[in-house]
DNA sequence: AGATACTTGACTATTTTAGTCGGGTTTATA
DNA sequence: TATAAACCCGACTAAAATAGTCAAGTATCT
C-alpha cells in the first residue's frame, strides 16, 4: 500500500498555497518552483481541486488560485477525495451482488479491510490544512 | 491509496491455513480452491512467507504448509512485511541524503506521512491472525 | 497588444500489478 | 520402485495505473 504522488502533491501544493494565500492569488508557476512539481501536472491537480470547490481560480495576468474555504475547514479527506486518491482498501465491493473474489460469501478478511479503511479515514478526517500550515509555520520555504 | 491483492491474498490464505492447520499440513491446492486464488500465485506468496519464517513447508505427497508460530503471535505487520506490501506512504526517504522531491529540505508534508504510516502500522500491529480466525469462527468455509 | 496564467483534453512512457508458464525436486504411499 | 502429490524457483507477460508531457486554446491585467 502506498500513497500516489498525485495525492501527495495535492496536499503539498495546498499547504504551500495556504501559506502564501494572504492577499493575492498564488500562481501555479510559483508553487511549481517552490515545491518542485511539474507545472503541467499541477494544472491537472488544481483542475480537480477547483471542481470540488476547494480552491477558486483567478484568471489572467497576476492570477492564480486562492482557497475557497478556510484552511481549518479543509480536511485531508476532502483533498484526497478531490484528486481521486482512493482510500479503498479492497475491491470486493465493486462486484455488485457477489461477494469477494467472485464468490457468494464475503471473504475471510472482508471486515478487516473495512476496519482499516475507517481507521485511515479517521486520520484524514481529523487533519486539516490549517494543522499542516501551523506545523510548518516556522520554516522558510 | 489501496492495498494490493498480494497482501490481501496473503492474509486470506493465512487465515484459511490457520483454521485448518490442526494435525496435517494444508496444501496450497486446497487453499486455492477454498479461497479462489490462483495456485501459481499462492506459491509465490508462500515462498515469501516461508523465507520470513511465518510458515513451514512440508514437501512431498500429503505435504503442504503449517504455521511456524502460534496464530496469536503472527501480527498482520509481519505478513505485509513478508510479501513486500510496502506500507510506506512516501518515497522521500529513498533519496538518501537529499530531502523530498530531490530538494535539500524535507517537504512540507513529510511529517504527515510519517504520522500516517505509524497510524496504519499501529492498526496492523494490534491485529493478529488469531483475531481474524476468531472473527470467522462460526463461518463454514 | 502582450504577457501572464488558467483550461482542457489527448497522448505517452514507465512502472507496478497480478498473474502465467515451464521446468524442476522431494517424499509418502501403493 | 513407480507414481503422484506437493513444494520450489525463475523467467516471462498482459493489463492497468501512474506520472507525467504536449498542444491548443481562453481570460484578464497592465
Amino acid at each position: 500500500m502506498k500513497l500516489t504522488s498525485k495525492g501527495r502533491y495535492a496536499v503539498m501544493a495546498l499547504v504551500d498555497l495556504a501559506r502564501f494565500d494572504n492577499i493575492n492569488p498564488v500562481s501555479l508557476r510559483d508553487i511549481s518552483l517552490r515545491q518542485g512539481i511539474s507545472l503541467d501536472y499541477l494544472e491537472q491537480i488544481f483542475s480537480k481541486l477547483r471542481k470540488k470547490e476547494i480552491v477558486q481560480s483567478v484568471r489572467g495576468n497576476q492570477g492564480g488560485y486562492v482557497l475557497n474555504k478556510k484552511a481549518k475547514e479543509i480536511k485531508l479527506t476532502n483533498i484526497f477525495d478531490a484528486v481521486d486518491e482512493n482510500v479503498k482498501t479492497v475491491q470486493c465491493k465493486k462486484e455488485s451482488k457477489k461477494g469477494c473474489n467472485g464468490r457468494s460469501t464475503k471473504c475471510l478478511t472482508h471486515n478487516l479491510w473495512d476496519e482499516l479503511e475507517n481507521h485511515i479515514n479517521d486520520f484524514f478526517e481529523k487533519k486539516s490544512l490549517e494543522d499542516l500550515v501551523k506545523e510548518n509555520a516556522e520554516r522558510r520555504i
